[in-house]
DNA sequence: ATGTTC
């Protein structure tokens, strides 16, 4: 049983030893705590120790709080491995790449929208295309798209979809470089034309949220947030374009692995040394998919900033944007010496002790389940040593779509959030029981896990008001 | 997550 292989480090440490015989070539972590200890899936611990079989890793193979099973690699999983002698894999970033979180600020109250909340809902719906397979409704050529591809929210703000301050509060300036468009395949292009500023489906969101609670004032101070203050956060990613890519170089690396010589103790988790041309071919194509999910949250935010202007006569200020769903070359200090690593975050978030926007610690985004809590944190130096600049990314599944869709009703989670003062709006009512909080961990408890072990800190509470839905 | 099975 691989329950009994993990061990307590200490309070919210579990260890899986390396086991040479098992391939392991470091040794795997996951932090918990007792509480969301019963909702960890042997599966996931599995796949941890898998992950620490994979060439070029180095120190260990870690899962954050929010931990689940994923393809190939677990969602919550962090790994980094060695620029030269390590690997890229397209399982340890997932099929969306750059998923990710934005969250912009209002000069409003929440007491100022109470009335108006079923209205400004209904407008944010109309104006931010979701649901599946939804479209931008931007019109643009292919010499366009590839810019998107190449420059990310540089080129939605030089499209006039928002100013230049807003790249200062993106991660990356929301532009990855090293995007190279003739290794995203036609289809993956084909795909992505019609769907740029939509918010896909799932577990993306657009939220009314207000400032709850605020823990750190001169961090929150910082970043512009202060107590009953109206935001908007956004969820969202590279929808059918980074799908495609990743699907494209899954089926690509599933021979490459064998012609490298990989051994692989998961088909899942097919990938190819970063330092060959299928590695570089690959990273150039997730990078372009990043590319194209940061201009597809700039282009929603114009659009979110449009409605509040007509609504209000106010804006919205960019206060952070960060990917979830990335690998990125990065330098960290590893055992007293500095090494440049692929960083593999798949659902997991940079958490760095320092960041370039603000001149502090890097704001965290870390939504919850839909009508529960979200967090603004920070990152910290103990993230730098212990998780690669590392944290959560959110509540994490503990249900199957299925199994939600088996013992929860659309109805009956309308009804609760409307006991909670939530407005909900979505196309699709049945996929609403998937996303019910029941079928996600309790977004506090993972919180408090990261806050306990110093790997981030807790800067503001936000509650949601309105909710949309793809 | 996703024109939800290449």
């Amino acid at each position: 049983m691989i329950n009994e292989r993990l061990v307590r480090k200490d309070d919210y440490t579990w260890e899986i030893a390396k086991d040479e015989t098992l391939g392991m070539r470091v040794p795997g972590r996951i932090f918990l705590s007792d509480a969301l200890m019963r909702f960890l899936e042997p599966a996931a611990i599995q796949q941890v120790a898998n992950v620490a079989t994979l060439p070029g890793i180095v120190k260990w193979s870690l899962a954050m709080p929010d931990v689940h099973t994923g393809y190939g690699f677990p969602i919550g999983g962090v790994a980094a491995f060695d620029a030269t002698e390590g690997i890229v894999s397209p399982g340890g970033v997932g099929f969306d790449i750059n998923c990710g979180t934005r969250l912009l600020a209002t000069t409003l109250t929440k007491e100022e929208i109470e009335q108006e909340i079923q209205t400004l809902t209904t407008k944010l719906y109309e104006s931010v295309p979701a649901g599946l397979g939804s479209k931008g409704s931007l019109r643009f050529s292919e010499k366009e798209l590839d810019q998107v591809f190449l420059r990310g929210a540089k080129w939605a703000v030089d499209s006039g979809y928002g100013d230049a301050g807003d790249l200062k509060h993106c991660e990356s300036n929301g532009c990855f470089d090293g995007a190279d468009v003739s290794n995203v395949s036609p289809l993956a292009k084909k795909r992505g034309m019609p769907q740029l500023g939509s918010l896909g489906s799932g577990n993306h969101f657009l939220e009314i949220q207000f400032v709850d609670q605020i823990y750190e004032e001169r961090e929150a101070s910082v970043f512009g947030l202060r107590p009953g203050q109206v935001c908007i956060m956004l969820h969202s990613g590279s929808r059918g374009a980074g799908h495609q890519i990743c699907t494209d170089y899954l089926k690509l690396f599933q021979k490459a692995s064998q012609k490298y010589a990989i051994r692989l103790p998961d088909r899942q988790l097919a990938c190819v040394p970063a330092d060959s041309r299928d590695g570089r071919s690959y990273f150039s194509a997730m990078a372009a998919a990043a590319n194209y999910a940061w201009a597809n949250r700039q282009i929603m935010s114009y659009r979110v900033r449009d409605v509040i202007e007509r609504e209000f006569s106010t804006g919205a200020g960019l206060v952070y944007d960060v990917a979830h769903n990335i690998a990125k070359l990065e330098t960290h200090h590893i055992d007293g010496e500095r090494k440049e690593v692929y960083v593999h975050r798949k659902g997991a978030t940079r958490a760095f002790e320092k960041d370039e926007s603000y001149g502090v610690a890097q704001p965290v985004l870390i939504p919850g389940s839909m009508g529960t809590a979200s967090y603004v944190l920070c990152g910290t130096t103990k993230a730098m040593q212990t998780t690669f600049g590392s944290t959560c990314h959110g509540a994490g599944r503990v249900m199957s779509r299925k199994a939600a869709k088996r013992q929860l009703t659309w109805k009956g989670v309308t009804e609760s959030l409307r006991q909670k003062h939530i407005t909900l709006k979505t196309d699709d009512l049945s996929a609403v029981p998937e996303e019910a909080p029941e079928a996600y961990k309790p977004i506090d408890e993972v919180i408090s896990v990261v806050s306990a072990l110093g790997i981030s800190k807790v800067v503001a509470r936000l509650v949601p008001m309105g909710v949309i839905k793809g």
